[in-house]
DNA sequence: CATATTTATGAATTTAATTCATTGGTTTTT
DNA sequence: AAAAACCAATGAATTAAATTCATAAATATG
């Protein structure tokens, strides 16, 4: 008999494109998904994907499905806002501190939705640099700190969003163009354009370049189209995630190029105190959050 | 999380108006409903029932799920009648023999919405009168037989729809109006007004009269609206259905009473072939079969 | 051609749902 | 007013089923 559990599954596969992937996005095994769709398949006498060399594609039956998920669980998380409406449970305050400054991207239009859906709940960006974004937490700063930190922690949670993988941006003339992957030498003689923060929380910094003994050059800027315009103007390189330059990219304002032989990837994560996480609009929010960032952010991966 | 059980099991709830005839609905018992219920409130930390005394009541939480559980539930059939198309198993027959004859009245409108849905199904009511209908599915002469009849066979399922109490119908000035239930000896000096089948399809002969060993008079006609004009004009009394005369009792046309302390019931199948049972078109016609009548029809029980 | 990665599968395990047996309330009956 | 009948709730036992584990098969990747 069909269950949410199989829409959820049919969701993640068309949103990944692959069956491991998507058993990361609903927190199960390749195996636990493998055997789901095995018994779907069996229970309608179709098949819903198929093997498509190294991902898969879905068929016909599961482009239905997958609509129909699509669907229902919209339906879903809209009951449960009126639920949490009946139940006096949709009011309350979501202060956002972000670590990670390409995140203003995606969290823009996410926040004009959120303010639709819950109106009576006060929604905040706390703005400016925090040396512990997780003491912000604590102090009753902000509701949510989105960034890279998930080391376990006394009444914390962190919610895992995804993986990205931080490319490197030079200008298309940029000599370093011809080759194909970066390695932490090639940065020597450049000048890194970076968001104003502390080295430490540049990741390219903290696990290439100082590992290798090199130390490049800072130079740094506050919004993302200025580091950009920094770079397409040969004032230096940047490392930014790919789907923050994606559009660049594709405009050949600059080109990007990976960073190691496996790439240079970072974790995002959505922190809460362990009582902020039960309250249904913050749970809301991870949803939506993940939800528009599988849809609209390319190449990123689920975690955990 | 929630799942489609907890949504059917909801629909039920609103439907039945209990927990344990929502059990049976979807074929549980009524300690399985109560934990899941249990669970479902637990989940979202609010109360979904409310034990009304007697029977139960849903609280404005469980009206807010009620109405996501029957959107959704429509939107699956919907998906799975297209799922049906796409692998092209949406053909076929369905020749329906009827054996209850006030069935008509919530089987016409139910064919006509059949109709809509599956276009490409050779849809037949089997008339006549047969002495065996589930010999007519092994002889191939229908593909389901809509009666009473439930004894286990070999290749044949018995699908449960529902039961119903048989009453009693008086002319409203019939001297027997006084007495609030009926018994055996009470038909003694009557005209029984039947449909024209034989003694033994007569559950009021069968279960009742005639094991007291009482033989009233019996006249026949073919139609419902016939049986309930030869009653009103005083020429004897009926046995029907209580669904089937609820509009004609609610108008004073005539009066309805019950047979026995615990009443007279009856038990609705609808009878396949172990193949056909597993056909797409033939599993949607039984729900939405079961869903129009717990919807339209006044005092059924779930049946199993 | 070896290696990475990805999906499929059978068996074992764990988790969770359901049933069983019983209790505590209500209503109805006598 | 007591008894009977009915309904829902609960905890423990049971059963069922989903998930994981371990591994194989298949398909790119270098």
């Amino acid at each position: 008999m069909l269950e949410l559990r199989h829409l959820r599954t049919l969701a993640a596969l068309h949103e990944t494109g692959s069956v491991s992937r998507a058993a990361k996005r609903v927190h199960l095994t390749q195996s636990a998904l493998s055997h789901q769709i095995k018994s779907l398949q069996s229970h309608y006498g179709l098949s819903v994907i198929q093997r498509r060399g190294q991902s898969i594609e879905l068929t016909d039956a599961g482009k239905h499905l997958v609509s129909l998920a699509e669907k229902v669980l919209q339906e879903i998380q809209a009951t449960e806002r009126d639920l949490a409406k009946v139940s006096q449970q949709a009011s309350g305050s979501l202060r956002i501190a972000l670590e990670c400054h390409t995140c203003f991207d995606w969290l823009m239009p996410l926040m004009d939705e959120f303010r639709l859906h819950w109106p009576d709940v006060e929604l905040d960006l706390v703005s400016g640099f925090h040396s512990d974004p997780v003491k912000l937490l604590e102090e009753g700063g902000a509701d949510v700190v989105i960034g890279s930190e998930h080391k376990r922690q006394r009444d914390i949670i962190h919610h895992p969003l995804f993986r990205f993988e931080i490319l490197a941006v030079l200008a298309p003339e940029d000599p370093l163009r011809t080759k194909r992957i970066l390695h932490a030498a090639d940065f020597a003689d450049t000048t890194l354009i970076t968001y104003p923060v502390p080295e430490d929380r540049i990741d390219l910094i903290l696990n290439v370049l100082k590992p290798a003994g090199i130390h490049p050059q800072r130079r740094t800027a506050e919004l993302t189209v200025a580091i950009l315009q920094l770079v397409a103007s040969r004032r230096g390189v940047a490392a930014l995630p790919s789907w923050g330059i994606k559009n660049y990219v594709d405009h050949d304002y600059v080109i990007a190029r990976r960073i190691g032989s496996n790439g240079l990837w970072s974790d995002l994560y959505a922190s809460t105190l362990k009582e902020t996480a039960s309250r249904p609009y913050l749970r809301d929010f991870l949803t939506t959050a993940r939800n528009t960032c599988f849809a609209t952010l390319d190449g990123i991966v689920p975690l955990e």
